[in-house]
DNA sequence: ATTAACTGCGACAATTTGCCACATTTACAT
DNA sequence: ATGTAAATGTGGCAAATTGTCGCAGTTAAT
C-alpha cells in the first residue's frame, strides 16, 4: 500500500482539479487522458489508487480498468461516470472495480469510497417504479452491450429503427427518482 | 453440484410458472415468498442454484442473497431486477451473484445465464432482449396494478402525462419475439 | 350539497419516430 | 493493395406519438 494515485479523464480540467485536491491532502498524483497513456505510464509506476471516468457509449474506460487490474492486481479502481448504466457498472464490478461514483462528485466523496472499501454494504432499494423513460434507457444500454456496442443489432432487436435509437442514445438518461 | 433449484419471489405465481418449467427440464425446484420462508428452506436442503427477485416485500432480496452467499459458499444465484436501482445491482454482484436479469424473463435466460458462468468468465448474454415497446407494456401494466388501476397516479409516477398514459392503455400488447 | 379526485375524450401544437438516401468507416478475406 | 460486406453518422421530410389544455361526467367522502 502506498499513496500514489492514478486519475484517468479525457478532461484535463477536471484531472487537474482533482489531481491538485489529492495532492494536499498528502497522495502522489499522476493522469492519463486515454488508454495509451495509462499504459504507459504503469509501466514503472504502480499506483495504489485509481480514479478512472467511464464513459457511456464507450468502453474504453472499462478496457482501462480491466488493464489495470490485470497488471497491477492489488490496486484499488473508483470509477466515476456521468450517467451510469446498470450494465457497465455491473460490468466494472465484475472486474474488479471497488466503488462506483456518478459525477459530478468531490474529492472528499472518492476518499470516502476508498476507504469503506469492504467496510459496510448498506443498500437503498428504490420503493418507486422507475419512470418510463429510465426503464427504457436502462433497456436500452443493457442491450447494446450484450451486443458489443453494435447499434444495427441492438435497434433490430429491440424492435426499433436504427435511426431512432442512435437518436436515444444521444440523450441523457432521466433522474431515476421524482 | 447438483439439480436443486431454489426460487425467491414474493409472486406467488410466478413461483408456479418457472418453478413448472424448470421441473420440465429435469430440476428439482422449492419456492419461498420471503426471507423467513428462504432461511427455514435452506436449513436441510442445499439447492445449486438460486433466482432470486430483488424486490421481496419489505426485506430486501439483498440480504436473501447476502444470507445464502453465507450459508450455501457455492451456489449460484442470479438475480432478477424488476426495477431496480443501479445501486442495489451492484451491491449483489459484489456480493458474489453471477449475473442479474431484469424481469420479465424467462426459464431459457435463467438458465443459459448460469451455464455462462460456469463455462467461462466472459460476460454475454445471448437471448433474444424484449422489445422496447413491449417492455413498456409489462411495466405500464404493472406500475398500474401496483396502483390499483389509479390512472392519474401511475401517469405521475412513471413520469408520463395522464392522456399519453390512457392512450398507451388502449393499444394492444406487442409481440414478445420478431 | 359540496368538495376533491379521477376519468374519458377532443383538438391542436410540439416532439419524436420511421424511412430513405448517401458518404465514410471498419473488418476481413483475397 | 483491393474488394466486399457490414456498420456508422448524418440530413431531410412525412407520419406518428406525445404534451397540453379544457371540459363534462363519475365516484367517494364529509
Amino acid at each position: 500500500m502506498n499513496k500514489h494515485f492514478l486519475i484517468v479523464d479525457d478532461d484535463k480540467v477536471f484531472c487537474q482539479v482533482i489531481s491538485s485536491a489529492l495532492e494536499k491532502r498528502g497522495y502522489h498524483c499522476r493522469t492519463a487522458n486515454n488508454h495509451r497513456q495509462t499504459f504507459e505510464l504503469i509501466q514503472n509506476w504502480k499506483p495504489y489508487y485509481a480514479v478512472i471516468d467511464l464513459r457511456i457509449g464507450n468502453d474504453s474506460g472499462l478496457k482501462v480498468c480491466q488493464m489495470l487490474l490485470e497488471k497491477i492486481p492489488d490496486i484499488h479502481i473508483v470509477i466515476l461516470t456521468g450517467f451510469a448504466s446498470i450494465a457497465t457498472a455491473v460490468e466494472a464490478i465484475k472486474l474488479g472495480v471497488i466503488q462506483y461514483l456518478t459525477k459530478p462528485t468531490d474529492v472528499d466523496t472518492i476518499l470516502k469510497a476508498l476507504e469503506q472499501d469492504q467496510a459496510n454494504t448498506k443498500v437503498k432499494i428504490t420503493s418507486n417504479p422507475l419512470p418510463i423513460k429510465r426503464l427504457e434507457w436502462e433497456h436500452l444500454h443493457k442491450v447494446l452491450s450484450e451486443n458489443e456496442g453494435n447499434i444495427t443489432r441492438t435497434a433490430k432487436q429491440l424492435g426499433m429503427h436504427r435511426r431512432t435509437l442512435q437518436r436515444k442514445l444521444n440523450k441523457k438518461p432521466v433522474k431515476e427518482n421524482d
